[in-house]
DNA sequence: CTAAGTGCAAACATTTTGCAATCCA
DNA sequence: TGGATTGCAAAATGTTTGCACTTAG
C-alpha cells in the first residue's frame, strides 16, 4: 500500500470517528510508518524529537499509537522487553513472531496449518476465536551458534 | 504429585540452591497449592492476609513466587489484565489458553500437532525453541452464546 | 555465628489521565 | 464557534529493590 494511500485510509477512519486530522496526529502517523522494524513508543517519541517537524508530546505519542492500533493500522507486540512494540498491519499479512533471548531479534514467521488447528481447537471448546498470538522464545540462528560453540569451549 | 511429595521438591530446591525454608516460604508454597484455578499475586497477598498463619508481606510474596517459576514448580501467564497469573507446572502437562474477553475466564488446550509444527518452523528458521505460549483470545461458549441472543435481539 | 530472608516504604517503568490552554473543521 | 486535541505534570499500577533487622541452619 502506498504512503499517500494509507495516509488517506488514516483521515478516512479519523473523520468516521469524528476525530480531526492534526499536524501531531500525521507526524506521528507517517514517522510510524517511515519505520519498517518494529519499535517501541519511546522510540517513536525518542525520533520526533531528534528530527525536525512538529512536536507532539509524549503524551500525544501514546494516544495516537492507541488510535493507529484501534483502527488496525498498527499491532502492539509484547516482546517481553518491559514495553510494547509495535507494527505495520495494512499491507502485512498476519504472521505469529520467534524472539530471540539473546539478542532480542523479532523474527516473523507462518504457517496456515497451525491456524486452522487453532480454528479446530476452538470449535471443539465452543470457543468464538477472535485473535491469536503465538510467541515462541528461543535463540535465532546467530545466536545459538554463539552459544553453542562457547558451551563446547567451556566443556572442553 | 502428592502435597507431601511437591514440598520436598520445594526442600530440595532450595537446598540445592543454598536457600533457606522459612515460615513465609512455606506458607506461601502451600497456599499456592491449595488453588487449582489460576491466579494473581495480589491474589495471594490478599488470602494470606485473611487466612490465619505465619504472616508474609507483599514483598516476600512477590519475591516467592518468582523462586517458584524459576524452579519451574509455577508458570506465569499474562492473561492481558494487566497482571500475571500463576499456574501450576508440577503434575500438570504443557497447555496452550483461551481467554476470554468478555468474563476473563482462562480455559486451556492441547494439540500436538500445532506443537510439532512450531518445531517445524524453528527448524526452517534456525531458531532454537526454548519455550512459547499460544494465546487465543476470544469469547468462551457461555459468553458467545449470550452476545449472540443480544445481537439478534438488537437487529430485530 | 552468619549468610540468607523479611518487612517496610520508597523506587521503578511504562502508560494513562485531569485539566487549562489551543486548535481544527 | 465549540468540541476535539494538546502538553504538562501528576497519577496509576504491578512489581522490584535498598536497607536495617531477624532468622534458619
Amino acid at each position: 500500500m502506498k504512503r499517500e494511500s494509507i495516509i488517506r485510509a488514516f483521515e478516512e477512519f479519523l473523520k468516521g470517528r469524528g476525530l480531526k486530522l492534526t499536524s501531531q496526529r500525521r507526524r506521528i502517523f507517517e514517522r510510524a510508518f517511515a519505520t519498517h522494524e518494529h519499535f517501541s513508543a519511546e522510540a517513536l517519541v525518542g525520533w520526533l524529537q531528534a528530527e525536525a517537524g512538529p512536536r507532539a508530546s509524549r503524551a500525544t505519542v501514546y494516544r495516537t499509537l492507541g488510535l493507529l492500533v484501534d483502527g488496525k493500522f498498527l499491532s502492539a507486540l509484547d516482546a517481553e522487553k518491559g514495553e510494547l512494540v509495535y507494527e505495520h498491519v495494512l499491507g502485512h499479512t498476519h504472521h505469529d513472531h520467534m524472539l530471540c533471548l539473546e539478542c532480542g531479534k523479532i523474527e516473523e514467521f507462518h504457517d496456515e496449518r497451525i491456524e486452522e488447528l487453532q480454528l479446530a481447537a476452538c470449535r471443539k471448546k465452543g470457543f468464538e476465536l477472535v485473535s491469536h498470538d503465538l510467541r515462541l522464545r528461543g535463540y535465532c540462528r546467530g545466536c545459538a551458534r554463539k552459544r553453542s560453540l562457547s558451551s563446547s569451549a567451556r566443556d572442553r
